[in-house]
DNA sequence: AAAAATTAATTAAACGTTTGTTTAATTCAA
DNA sequence: TTGAATTAAACAAACGTTTAATTAATTTTT
């Protein structure tokens, strides 16, 4: 791995963990074992790298529904249910990255970066609203909020996983659980909003 | 007002929109119009005026409701929609407290408030719990995961109202929209929510 | 009630660190 | 031999906090 991909990924670690803000470059380029000047020299400036690392990965996360909106052979429920799943590995996989983009979007700072970053995670959901959307058309689902319902899906995800020591007390849980590492837990929270999707979603007369 | 409270409420605000890493004392002192050594004086210093401030703060959200549990003339159903308009309105009403408390849990720093935290908001979410367990043994709700239920209400309000500008690109709306003085949206998100946990609660024969 | 003494509040300035960044010299690779 | 990569050192600016002096308020003494 060259340096300027482990500066990307200690600065992806320590934002994630510390903050922007609480993280300096010097704490990046220990974390990476390089010289802090070599920030500078890659990247420009600590905001720069910030910047740089939301672009290298959001790359990871283009169109990933955009697909599954046009599958023939997939009812609308089903495709939710892959929404769902596929959410939910991502942020049980990496909840780093998504902790620093929420982090970044609730300040009153860098709004041009607040601006990326919103693109970059609406793009996923309007692919997903579409395929309520489509649900709604077809007369297979109710016709609900889609826009709130999308936000019923991800605000669970995102509110159970937002800190461990919430998750854990959420749950009753002890110091020994681990959210992220947890498949049951998984399990639970994917069965959980399929359930509740589904009784919002489907018609009473099914 | 006082000069303690002065730095208080410049406090709140400044926190809440820049985050605490990103809030200088002298920036606090400017808002709250006193010299920068006043913080220390009075608080000792700045970590030990998030602290205060937290516990100022979490002195309001004390057992709101705790005596809607044991409220024998409403229907658990009809509780959950006092709990979902009660949440949603101190939100709307102080968004800054809550994003404050929010990003302070994601950050893996300063444990000992983040456990301060977390038990200001699980006070009340274990009430709201303990209101689905009532319909669920008296027959009128489904058999569902409680804590994710909750998750669920909090996580939607939570993450519609993380940011401004998100709000905004989800719900397709233009600048000049402002989700915190919207009561329309205030409404729309009630009605969505209750919906939704009406569907997924209550018995499909009723 | 007035004066004196004591405590509290407030200030500007300075403290030592840490911050992000730059420089200038050096090493490395092509 | 040229240009890129890397380094240690230095930079000014900003940081949280402390100091020492002054003003304001309160209490005690006369």
């Amino acid at each position: 791995m060259d340096k300027k991909e482990l500066i990307l990924s200690a600065a992806m670690k320590l934002f994630g963990i510390k903050g922007f803000e609480g993280t300096s470059v010097r704490d990046i380029a220990a974390e990476a074992g390089v010289n802090p000047a070599m920030i500078s020299y890659y990247f420009g400036s600590k905001e720069k790298l910030l910047e740089s690392l939301v672009e290298y990965k959001a790359a990871y996360m283009k169109g990933v529904f955009a697909e599954l909106v046009d599958n023939k052979s997939l009812k609308p429920i089903e495709k939710l249910d892959i929404v769902i799943d596929r959410y939910i590995n991502r942020i049980f996989e990496g909840p780093q990255f998504h902790h620093l983009l929420s982090r970044e979007l609730s300040l009153e700072r860098r709004y041009q970066m607040k601006d990326a970053i919103a693109e970059i995670l609406l793009r996923n959901i309007s692919s997903a609203k579409r395929i309520i959307q489509q649900g709604i058309d077809s007369g297979e689902f109710r016709e609900v909020d889609t826009e709130l319902t999308m936000t019923s899906i991800l605000g669970t995800i995102t509110y159970l996983l937002s800190s461990e020591i919430m998750c854990r007390k959420m749950l009753q849980k002890g110091k020994e659980f681990n959210p992220y590492q947890s498949k049951k837990l998984r399990e639970r929270l994917s069965d959980h909003l399929k359930k509740m999707i589904r009784a919002h979603l489907e018609l009473k007369d099914n």
